[in-house]
DNA sequence: TATGTTGTAACGATTATAGTTACACAGCCA
DNA sequence: TGGCTGTGTAACTATAATCGTTACAACATA
């Protein structure tokens, strides 16, 4: 399972479009999202360090580097997933070379597994945040 | 990470196809997986519960119920996602619904998700075991 | 300078996974 | 029928990821 920091980083996005021209603190941000604000912190410097926004230490609130049409949901998520496996399924490590299953399956899930990946990848990617961000201002509820 | 149980139960499900004639315990299935054979017998319990093979206390081996090419990755996927959430992207949860964001973030993501989720699905329900085991069982290596 | 904020380290709690031991029970064969 | 082998499953351990939390140094600004 893919682990809710994604969605916590597109929160934390759209909440920063929102607050565009005023400066809204990580406490703030974890009220929104309800976690600590440790947790909008940590977020934010991946995000930081993806380039998607600039946050400086000492002064509230960050900027978004590019305006949220030219973020893709994909951006977000590689942005978070930074450090963690960047492949999707896990593969058994060292099944028996003797075996000629356990000799060529790895290469085989391999490429199975890759075109699923990649299916779902072009699917966040055709996805903006500003689509998304009208989504949740928008939403009739 | 979707864990590498999907991985092991192709791997056994192929072996079973190969050995089709005779019986292969779990215990020879582990040396080909290098695991332990009880992890292989969790793994073909599931598979038996999911209607994917046959198996029965005491009797060595087990029987694949419909014919490789009746079963696709994504039927395996499921076989042993089993018990596991159903969902592929967690979103975070309570989010503060006096905040628009954090009240209308979670649908709005969750329709995203769910169509990336498909996406990846559809790749997986393209594939046949028969075609994965081909590949695996005449690899140019 | 005083206050408030960020960035980050460190630690604990929780959960998922995978490996392992143990054992009851079922089938099979001499 | 008695012994051997194998399955099904519970129970325990180790490991790793995730998330929340406390603590604090460094920074910005009024």
């Amino acid at each position: 399972m893919i682990s809710s920091r994604f969605s916590v980083a597109v929160h934390i996005l759209t909440l920063l479009e929102l607050h565009k021209s005023g400066r809204i603190t990580s406490e703030l941000i974890a009220g929104s999202v309800n976690t600590n604000p440790v947790v909008i912190r940590r977020m934010m410097s991946l995000l930081n360090k993806a380039g998607l926004i600039h946050s400086s230490p000492g002064v509230a609130g960050a900027t978004l580097v590019r305006p949220l049409y030219e973020i893709t949901l994909l951006d977000v998520y590689r942005a978070v997933q930074v450090g963690v496996q960047e492949e999707l399924f896990a593969i058994h490590e060292n099944p028996n070379p003797a075996c000629i299953v356990g000799k060529n399956i790895q290469s085989t899930l391999e490429t199975n597994f890759a075109k699923a990946q990649q299916a779902m990848e072009q699917e966040l990617a055709r996805v903006t945040l500003d689509q998304v961000a009208n989504d949740i201002l928008h939403a009739q509820s």
